[in-house]
DNA sequence: ACTCTAGACGCAACAACTTTGCTTTAGGGT
DNA sequence: ACCCTAAAGCAAAGTTGTTGCGTCTAGAGT
C-alpha cells in the first residue's frame, strides 16, 4: 500500500534517484543491487524484496524515463504535428541511451505491464495529435493506424536494425500514412 | 577460432543442448550458469569466459531457435503466400515461449548483432516469397515495404501489447499492404 | 610423422551477490 | 493513545560470478 509521503514512497523515490545518479556516474552496465542500495541509504534486501532483481528495478526506472513530459507541440496542422512528433520520438528512442531504456523496460518485465505502459504513452501522444486535428476540422486516421504505420516500424528498426535510421525515414512513414489514409476519412 | 568437429565446437554444442534440455525441464527462469555447466559436462568458468553471462548465452540459443527451418510454403500466389507466412510468424512469435525467445535474443545482445540476425531471417523469408511472386509474373512490393507494413506491426504488438493479437490481424495487415501497394508495381 | 604454438578448458580459491528468517519500526486505523 | 499491518533492517548462510595458473587439445608448419 503506497501512500504519498509514506515510508514506501520515500524508499521508492530514493532508490529510483540512486539508480539515475549511478547510471550517470558509473554506467548502466556497472550497476549492482548492493551499490544502488548503499547510495539510496537502504539495505539490499529491501530492493530484492520489493523489485526481485536488478532488471525489474531498471525496468521500472526506464519506464519512468520514457514517460513523455510534455504534450506534443502544436504546429497548426496534422501533417506537421505528426511529422514533428515522429522525428522527436525517433530521436529520443534511437539514441544509445534511449535504446537502452527501451530494452530495459522490455526485459525486466515478466507480465508485459511495463512494455504496455510504454506503448500507451506513445498512443496517448498520438491520440492528442489526432484529436487536435479533428478539432480543427481536419480528417484524421485512427490511432491504431498510426501505431501500425509509424510507431511500429520505427520501434522495430530501433530494436532490430539500429543502423540506417534517420529523420527522413520517419517523415516518409508519416507522409505515406497520410497519403494512403487519404488525409483522413 | 571454431572449427567444425574441434573441441570448441563440441563444447558449444553440448552447452546449447544443455540449455535447451534445462529450459524444458526446469523452465527458463530457473536456469543458472552452474546448472547449465554441470549438465553440459563443462565447468562454469568455461561458460563465463565464452559467453560472459547467462543472458548472452540465452541470446545465442534463442537466435538459433528463431532461425526458420524451412522456406515458406508455396500456395500459388503472393497474397496466399504472404498471408500464410504472416499467420505462421505470428503463431510462433506470439506464443509465450516465442515471445520469451525474442526477448532473450534482444536482451543479451550488446552490439545488436543477434537482433539483426532475427530481422534478417524474417527478411529472407519474405524475400523468397516476393521473388517467387515476381517469377510468376505477379507484381510484388519491396521487401522493406513488407517489413514496415507487416513484420514491424506484428513484432511491435508481440513485444509491447501481448494481448489482442490474432490471425485475423495478421491477415488484415497483409491485405491492406497489398491493396495499398496496388498489388505490386 | 613430428613438433610447435595458440587458444581454450579445468581447477580452485576468492569475492561478490542473492536469499532468507527473525526482529524492529514507521504509518494508518479505531 | 493504542494496536495492527506492511515494509525495512540486520545478519548469517548459500549461490553465483571472477580470476590466475597449469594443462591439454587441435591444427599448422617442417
Amino acid at each position: 500500500m503506497v501512500r504519498p509521503g509514506g515510508r514506501s514512497a520515500r524508499v521508492q523515490a530514493s532508490v529510483h534517484a540512486a539508480v539515475r545518479e549511478l547510471e550517470a556516474e558509473v554506467g548502466r552496465d556497472a550497476l549492482t543491487v548492493p551499490m544502488v542500495a548503499q547510495r539510496a541509504g537502504v539495505t539490499p534486501s529491501t530492493i530484492y524484496r520489493r523489485w526481485g532483481d536488478l532488471q525489474e528495478l531498471l525496468s521500472d526506472v526506464a519506464v519512468e524515463r520514457l514517460r513523455p513530459e510534455t504534450p506534443p507541440e502544436d504546429h497548426g496542422d496534422l501533417a506537421s504535428d505528426l511529422t514533428a512528433w515522429a522525428e522527436q520520438f525517433l530521436d529520443e528512442m534511437a539514441s544509445p541511451s534511449g535504446r537502452a531504456y527501451v530494452r530495459d523496460a522490455l526485459l525486466g518485465d515478466p507480465d508485459g505491464g511495463n512494455a504496455g505502459q510504454c506503448s500507451a504513452y506513445a498512443a496517448d501522444q498520438v491520440q492528442v495529435i489526432l484529436a487536435r486535428a479533428l478539432d480543427r476540422g481536419e480528417g484524421a486516421p485512427d490511432v491504431e493506424t498510426v501505431m501500425d504505420g509509424v510507431v511500429a516500424p520505427l520501434m522495430y528498426r530501433i530494436l532490430f536494425r539500429p543502423s540506417g535510421l534517420d529523420a527522413a525515414y520517419a517523415r516518409r512513414l508519416v507522409t505515406e500514412l497520410l497519403n494512403s489514409s487519404g488525409g483522413g476519412q
